[in-house]
DNA sequence: CTTTACCCACTTTTT
DNA sequence: GTGGGTAAAG
C-alpha cells in the first residue's frame, strides 16, 4: 500500500508529497486531478495527520463519494470515513445543522430548492400586487441568487447605486424590496434556500469569531475541487477557515469553468498566487485520457480563447481516430443515427453499452435519444433533468415530513394543506395568509386558531382535523424514526391509498415512486450507524436536509449497470467515456442563444465545447440536426460555429439519410457535405403538405365551428316560473327542469350525504350528465 | 369547494 | 410536447 507514490509521474507526486502551506494544482483535462487529491489525502493521513483535520469541498456528491472511495482503497482501512468531504452545500449544512440556532434558526431548518424558492418568492410577488409578467419570479429569483452569491445582503442591495440602476432600468426597481421581504419569509419559515447554504454560513464565521475559530482549528488542511468553479461567497468562506493554518490546496483548470451562470468567477484561481504568498504551484499537462487527435481538437478549440492560464496538454497515447462530424435531417434522425452507430460499435468494435455517452447542451434534447435507444433495444438511462425527488408525488409526501419536522415551513404547509383534499380550500388558504402576515404568526400558528382568521363552520372543522393529525405525527417523532413518521403520513393522510386506487400508467407510476421513497427511508433508519466513532444523524430532519441536496445523479451509484449514459455536458464534467457523442452542435442551441451576443459568454460556451470534447478517450461524434422540434413547432439553425473551430484534418464529415435511405452513401462522399440539403426526396412531400394543409384549415374551421355549436348547451329557456327546489328532497326517479339543460329524469343517485350526485337523463341533443346537487339549480317538475 | 378544460410559457447549464 | 395556472362549470 505505501507504494502508492511510485503510480504518479513526476508533478503529480510533486503535489501529493507537499504538505504545509498553500498549493494550487493546474490540471488539465484527465491528468489525473481525482487522482492526485485522493492520494495526496491518503499521504496526509500517512504522515500523521488526523482524518477529523481535514476538509475537502466538491460541487457534487457523486465526486465527493469517488472520492472517499478512492481513499479507503488507498488507505485499506476505513480511517476515511472521519474525514469532511461533500459538497460545498452539504457540508455547510451540516455545519449549520449544529449552529443554526446561534443564527436564530431551527437546527431542523428546511431546505428550501429552486421550486420552493420560486413558489414562496411568486406568492410574495402577487401579494405586493406586482405584474408576475414584469416580476417574473424565476428572473427576480436569479437577481436574489446573484446577491446572495456576491455576499450581498438586502440592505446592501437596496443601497448600491449600481444594481438599483440596473433592476430601474429593467424596469424593475422594487427587486430589492422583494429580495429583503424574501429573505424575511425565509426565515420566519426556518428555512434555507440553497444560496443561504453558503450566505448564512460566511455570516455565520463572521458574526461569531468562537465558532471561526473552532472551525480554522478543526480543518487544519483545506481541499477544494474545481476551484474554477467557486462564487465570491465559497471564495470567502474558504479564505476564513483556511486564514489560520493556510494549509490549503485547490485543484482547478481555468479552461473547464462553465458555471459563471450561477456566480462562479475564474478570478477567484487567477489570483490565487496574490492570495497566498508563496503559494506552490504545480501544472498537470500530461493527459492519460484522450487520443492524440482528441487532444489536439481540443487544445486548439480552447487556444481560441482569450482569458486563460497558458498550458501545454500532451499524451503519449496513439494519435488514434478523427473525430467524425454527422448532418442529419432533423433530432429524429440524429436521435436514429445514434443509436444505430452505438449498435454498430458495439458489434465491430466489442464495445458495451456502458463505453457510450450520449452529451447535449440541453435536457430537453434527450427525448430523441431515448426513443432511438428504446427502439432499438439499447439500455440507456438519463442523468440530471426531474430528479426523483421533485416529482410532484414525491414532493407532496416529504412536504408533510417537512412540517413535522418543522412547522414553521409555510410552503410545505401551503402544498399539502389541502391535498388530499379536505375542504381547506384556495379562499381558506388565503384568509389563513393575510392572517398569518398581520398578526406576524407563522401559518402553522394561525392553523391553531382559525377562528383568528375568520374561519367558521366546515373550513374551521377541516383544518381542526388537519392540526390534530398532524399533531399526532409531529408526536410520532419523538419516539418513533423517520420511516415509522413516513408510513403514518402514508396511511393516515389517505395519499397512498389515493395513489394505490388510480389505476392509469401515471397513478401507477406515481404510486411506484412514493413506495420507493418509503423503502428508501427505510433503508435510510435501519442501515446502522458505521463502526466507526462517527455517529451519523439518523433522525427525520437529518434526512431531509440530505436528500434536499441530493441529485438525481447522486440516487443510485450503481455505476456498473451497462447502460448508455445521456446526461448534460455540466453533468458530464469530471466524467469520461471510450465514446462520445456530443450532440446538437447548432447555432441557437450550443452555442445557447442567450450566449451568442457577448464574449465572455460565447468564451463559457466554448470552455463548454472543450469539456464535451476532452470528455472522449478514443471516440468522438459530433452532429447536428438542419430542422428540430422546439416548442413543439419546427425551428431550423445553422450548424453550431464551433464545427467550424475543429481543424478539418481532425475530422471525418458524413451525412446521415433517414433510416434506410439509400442516398446515404452517395451523400456522404459528395463534396461539401455538411453544406448541402437534401433536396430530392423533399418535392413530393411539399406537395402534399401545401395540399394537406389547404385541406386542413376548411375542415379544422368545420370541426371548430362544429365543436362550438356541441360545446354550447342546447339553448334551453327556463320557465318562467323557475324555483329551485330544495336539493334535499330529490330523489331517483324524478322529472327536474335545469337553467341550461332542460327537462330530464333522475336516473341515479350518489355521492356522499352532504355531497349528493344525480345523474340525469335530459334526452336526445344533451344526454345524461352527472349534476352536483349543491350546486346546480334544480327545480323538482312533479 | 372541486373538477375540468383550455391557455400559456417553457428551454441553458445545478447545488 | 409538457406541465402548471386559471376560468368556468358542476
Amino acid at each position: 500500500m505505501s507504494d502508492y507514490l511510485k503510480e504518479l509521474n513526476e508533478r503529480q507526486r510533486e503535489a501529493v508529497t507537499h504538505i504545509d502551506g498553500p498549493l494550487m494544482i493546474v490540471a488539465g483535462a484527465g491528468s489525473g486531478k481525482t487522482k492526485v487529491l485522493t492520494t495526496r489525502i491518503a499521504h496526509l493521513m500517512r504522515n500523521g495527520v488526523d482524518a477529523f483535520n481535514i476538509l475537502a469541498l466538491t460541487f457534487t456528491n457523486k465526486a465527493a463519494a469517488e472520492m472517499k472511495e478512492r481513499i479507503e482503497k488507498i488507505l485499506g482501512n476505513n480511517e476515511a470515513r472521519n474525514l469532511y468531504i461533500g459538497t460545498f452545500h452539504s457540508v455547510f449544512a451540516r455545519i449549520m445543522r449544529a449552529e443554526a440556532t446561534k443564527m436564530g434558526y431551527p437546527s431542523n431548518f428546511t431546505i428550501y430548492d429552486s421550486d420552493d424558492a420560486k413558489s414562496l418568492l411568486k406568492g410574495i410577488i402577487n401579494e405586493n400586487n406586482l405584474d408576475d409578467k414584469m416580476y417574473k419570479p424565476q428572473y427576480v429569483a436569479g437577481r436574489i441568487s446573484a446577491a446572495k452569491n456576491n455576499l450581498m445582503t438586502p440592505a446592501q442591495y437596496q443601497q448600491d447605486h449600481f444594481i438599483q440602476q440596473e433592476d430601474a432600468r429593467s424596469g424593475r426597481p422594487l427587486i430589492g424590496q422583494l429580495y429583503a421581504q424574501y429573505a424575511a419569509r425565509c426565515f420566519k419559515n426556518g428555512a434555507m434556500d440553497f444560496d443561504d447554504l453558503l450566505f448564512k454560513m460566511y455570516q455565520l464565521l463572521v458574526n461569531f469569531p468562537d465558532v471561526l475559530a473552532k472551525y480554522q482549528h478543526k480543518f487544519k488542511y483545506v481541499l477544494i475541487d474545481e476551484y474554477q468553479d467557486t462564487n465570491i461567497a465559497q471564495y470567502q468562506i474558504v479564505k476564513l477557515l483556511a486564514a489560520v493554518h493556510e494549509n490549503i490546496c485547490v485543484v482547478g483548470d481555468d479552461a473547464q469553468s462553465i458555471y459563471s451562470f450561477r456566480g462562479a468567477t475564474i478570478e477567484n484561481i487567477l489570483k490565487f498566487q496574490k492570495d497566498y504568498e508563496g503559494a506552490k504551484v504545480v501544472k498537470l499537462e500530461q493527459n492519460y485520457r484522450s487520443s492524440q487527435n482528441i487532444l489536439n481538437v481540443a487544445n486548439r478549440v480552447i487556444g481560441l480563447n482569450k482569458n486563460q492560464i497558458p498550458k501545454n496538454l500532451w499524451t503519449d497515447k496513439p494519435e488514434g481516430e478523427k473525430l467524425k462530424l454527422v448532418r442529419t435531417l432533423t433530432d429524429n434522425d440524429e436521435g436514429k443515427f445514434v443509436a444505430d452507430a452505438i449498435a454498430e460499435q458495439k458489434l465491430r468494435n466489442h464495445y458495451n453499452n456502458r463505453d457510450f455517452a450520449i452529451l447535449y447542451r440541453t435536457n430537453a434534447q434527450s427525448r430523441a435519444f431515448e426513443e432511438s435507444l428504446r427502439r432499438m433495444n439499447i439500455a440507456y438511462r438519463i442523468f440530471g433533468g426531474l430528479s426523483f425527488y421533485q416529482r410532484k408525488e414525491i414532493k407532496d409526501f416529504i412536504a408533510y415530513l417537512r412540517i413535522v419536522a418543522n412547522p414553521q415551513d409555510e410552503e410545505a404547509l401551503k402544498r399539502i394543506i389541502n391535498y388530499p383534499v379536505r375542504g381547506i380550500g384556495k379562499t381558506s388558504v388565503e384568509r389563513i395568509i393575510i392572517a398569518a402576515n398581520e398578526s406576524g404568526k407563522t401559518f402553522w400558528e394561525v392553523l391553531q386558531e382559525p377562528q383568528l382568521a375568520g374561519m367558521k363552520g366546515a373550513a374551521a372543522a377541516a383544518i381542526e382535523a388537519f392540526v390534530v393529525m398532524m399533531r399526532s405525527f409531529q408526536a410520532m417523532q419523538q419516539k418513533n424514526n423517520a420511516y415509522d413518521v413516513a408510513f403514518a403520513v402514508g396511511k393516515h393522510t389517505n395519499m397512498v391509498k389515493e395513489l394505490y386506487n388510480d389505476k392509469t400508467v401515471e397513478g401507477l407510476a406515481r404510486y411506484e415512486n412514493v413506495q420507493e421513497l418509503l423503502n428508501s427511508i427505510k433503508e435510510y433508519t435501519e442501515t446502522p450507524n458505521e463502526d466507526g466513532e462517527v455517529v451519523e444523524d439518523k433522525s427525520l430532519g437529518a434526512y431531509l436536509q440530505q436528500i434536499t441536496l441530493l441529485t438525481d445523479a447522486d440516487k443510485n451509484n450503481e455505476e456498473d449497470q451497462d447502460v448508455v449514459k445521456l446526461m448534460t455536458i455540466h453533468a458530464a464534467k469530471g466524467l469520461e467515456f471510450d465514446c462520445v457523442f456530443a450532440v446538437g452542435l447548432e447555432e441557437n442551441i450550443f452555442p445557447s442563444a442567450m450566449s451568442l451576443y457577448d464574449r465572455e459568454d460565447l468564451e463559457e460556451e466554448r470552455r463548454l465545447f472543450y469539456v464535451v470534447i476532452t470528455r472522449a478517450r478514443d471516440r468522438l461524434w459530433i452532429s447536428y440536426a438542419n430542422s428540430r422540434y422546439r416548442f413543439g413547432s419546427l425551428v431550423q439553425n445553422d450548424p453550431s460555429r464551433f464545427i467550424d473551430e475543429v481543424p478539418p484534418e481532425y475530422m471525418d464529415r458524413s451525412f446521415a439519410g433517414i433510416a434506410g435511405a439509400k442516398g446515404s452513401g452517395s451523400a456522404a462522399s459528395s463534396p461539401g457535405g455538411a453544406a448541402r440539403s437534401y433536396a430530392p426526396k423533399q418535392q413530393p412531400a411539399k406537395n402534399t403538405t401545401t395540399v394537406a394543409a389547404s385541406g386542413n384549415t376548411d375542415l379544422s374551421r368545420i370541426a371548430a365551428l362544429n365543436k362550438a355549436k356541441a360545446a354550447q348547451p342546447v339553448a334551453h329557456v327556463p320557465s318562467a316560473n323557475f324555483v329551485a327546489s330544495d336539493p334535499e328532497q330529490m330523489e331517483q326517479g324524478m322529472r327536474v327542469e335545469h337553467m341550461k339543460f332542460g327537462v330530464g329524469t333522475i336516473i341515479k343517485m350518489d355521492g356522499g350525504a352532504h355531497n349528493r350526485i344525480a345523474t340525469i337523463d335530459f334526452g336526445a341533443g344533451v344526454g345524461e350528465k352527472k349534476i352536483m346537487l349543491n350546486y346546480a339549480k334544480l327545480m323538482i317538475l312533479n
